[in-house]
This record gives C-alpha cells, sequence and structure tokens, in this order.
DNA sequence: CCGCTTGTGATATATTATAACACACTTGTT
DNA sequence: AACAAGTGTGTTATAATATATCACAAGCGG
C-alpha cells in the first residue's frame, strides 16, 4: 500500500497497436522480481531471462520458441533448462501455461490476483488474460454444487480477437 | 440403486461407486449413431471402437493409451489411427480434450448440449463434465466486453473429487 | 469404366516434456 | 577449515504427445 506503483487500470485486454511492449515488461520484471524478494525466491538470470522473453513477446510462445530465442552468448540452453524456468514462474504466478496451445504466456496483472481466465484468438494466436473473478465465481460454485474441492480453474475462450474479428 | 431414465437426469457429476459402465456406455453409443444418422456422418468401425474405449473407461485416456487399449486382433493401430478417430469425435462433441491433461473423455451428455465444464481431480485424475452454461454465458459476456467473437469456451476446474477430498 | 470423395493402414517425423546425474554455490554447523 | 544440506545449473538422454504424407480401398454418381 505505501508503494503503490499503478492502481491497475482497466484490465489489459489485448494490447493496443501503440503498445510499448519493452516498457511494459520492465514494470512487470519489476514486480516480479519484488515478490521473489518477499518471499525469499530467487529471480536468477535464467528464470528472467525467460521471464522477460515472454513478456516482451506478449503472446504465448512454446518452450522450444523460447529455446530458439534464447540468447546464451552463441549457445542454447536444453529444453530442461526452459521448462525448469517455466515451472517456478508458474507456481509464483509470473507466467501461464495456456493449455489448448501448449504455450505459455507471462502475466501482466499483480501477481497472485489474476483469475486465469483467457481470450485466444484462433486466428492469429495472440491472447490475453482477462479479469475473471465473476468467472472464477461461477466455477467454485459449481464445484461446491458437486462436492468438489476447488483448487484452481482455468478458462480459456476461443474465437477471434477485435482485428481478426475486423478483418475476417 | 435404480437405473437413470432416458430424459437426462440431473447431469452427471462423478460416476457413482455402483456406476455401470458398461450400460451407461451402449447408451451414448446409440445417440451417437443417431447423431451421425442423422448428419450422414459414418460412425466407422475404429471411431466406434475409440468412442467405446473412452465410453467405458469413463475417464480422460491419452491417445497412446487408446492405442495400448485398442485390440485389433492382436496388432495394433498406428497413433496416426486414434488421433483420426478423435478429431471426428471431437468435432461432433462426442469427446472433449482435456487440454490440462492431453487426455480425451467421452461425452455423455446429449451430443452437441454441453458447456465443456470440467472438474479434474488433481489427485487421482477423474473427470466429470457438468452443465456449464452459467459459466458459458459468462464467458460470452466477458468475450463481448473486450469485443470479441465468441466461438467456444472451455473450462477446466482442478481440485479434489469427492472421493479424494475425504480421503485426504 | 471414370473421376470423385471419404476413410484406412503404414511409415516417418515433428513437437512437447521429463528423467537423471554431476557439479557449483550458498548457508549453517561443527 | 571441513562438512553436510539445500538449491540451482548444465548436460545428455529419452519419454510422451501429435502430425505429415503416401498408397490404396470402398462407395457413389456420372
Amino acid at each position: 500500500m505505501r508503494h503503490a506503483p499503478e492502481p491497475r487500470p482497466a484490465p489489459p485486454p489485448f494490447p493496443a497497436p501503440d503498445h510499448d511492449h519493452r516498457a511494459c515488461a520492465e514494470g512487470a520484471l519489476a514486480r516480479a522480481d519484488e515478490l521473489c524478494d518477499r518471499r525469499g525466491l530467487q529471480l536468477t538470470d535464467n528464470r528472467r531471462a525467460v521471464l522477460r522473453l515472454l513478456l516482451e513477446s506478449h503472446r504465448p510462445l512454446g518452450a522450444y520458441e523460447l529455446v530458439k530465442r534464447f540468447d546464451w552468448g552463441g549457445r542454447r540452453p536444453a529444453p530442461a533448462q526452459i521448462y525448469r524456468a517455466l515451472r517456478f514462474l508458474e507456481s509464483l504466478g509470473l507466467a501461464h501455461r495456456i493449455a489448448s496451445r501448449n504455450a505459455y504466456l507471462a502475466c501482466y496483472a499483480a501477481p497472485g490476483d489474476c483469475a486465469q481466465t483467457f481470450l485466444v484468438c484462433e486466428r492469429c494466436g495472440a491472447v490475453a488474460e482477462c479479469p475473471g473473478e465473476a468467472l472464477e465465481a461461477a466455477a467454485r460454485g459449481l464445484a461446491r454444487a458437486a462436492r468438489f474441492e476447488f483448487r484452481a480453474s482455468a478458462v480459456e475462450i476461443c474465437g477471434r480477437c477485435p482485428d481478426c474479428a475486423a478483418a475476417a
């Protein structure tokens, strides 16, 4: 509360055309640093590099796509390296797996309070994370009704992003 | 212990311990036959066999698990065969892909009017399909608000099924 | 018979993900 | 200093999941 960077404005839909990925990524990286500090976890160089790649692409990337983009002074990390980083990031909510695409997306929301609801464009592959509190509440209700112990929910909405819908 | 009548009773939660997979599968197969007839599509031996395997297991199976279980007079079909059948079944809503598990589940609901909302037990792997109309409506609303053209939604709720929650 | 469509059987290959192990580094303890 | 314990890295190998492609067979309408 003492240090409120941005009161998180209207949740990120698809990024605007003039969106500055780089700047946006830096902000999210700073928040990630802070989160790890608070929890006594290490956002090591590798983990940070993977997170940065995800943040800057601003779209879901496959693990092997990350391998390709990873610049390691000429060499490339083995997949295992990337998967380890992804597991770490996911466990903190800094990245999400888009299961329907086997790909990973950085989280731009405040860590921990995102509801894992994604709009997945079937044409261009862009994915937006939405505030899904309403959906999550409904999911909890459904689970309760089935006497199912809720732990997490993931919603993937498939269709066309505004640009692609217009283009079609 | 009576058997549920035709008119689609309260939607299937997790199957009861005394549930008769075989009988339930036959009913669903009959509905699948009818659906294909109506649409002039062929529910061929291979497709039917895959659907039957899914129906009888009553839990999600991986494609290679299906390959293993497929009894083809001693031989085994190639994966491509299975994937083709799965694509066909999915396109008709007779089976669903559980993306978070890379596995496939038969649909027990009336074909076409299921909302792809799944309760996935992280302990035993059982998955129940729920009537997710409310969730789907919420998803549509969310999409509309983002000017996203809705086509389909898939909800996977992760947690513990009643049995496993009790066991823990 | 031909041309067309749909589905099959088969081989090969692509894509995604994990297992396992040796080592490096830190931290706390003896 | 010696040491164990915990965590993260770098590497090799392999598992698990999924698709591409091609030749062929059966049905169907001309």
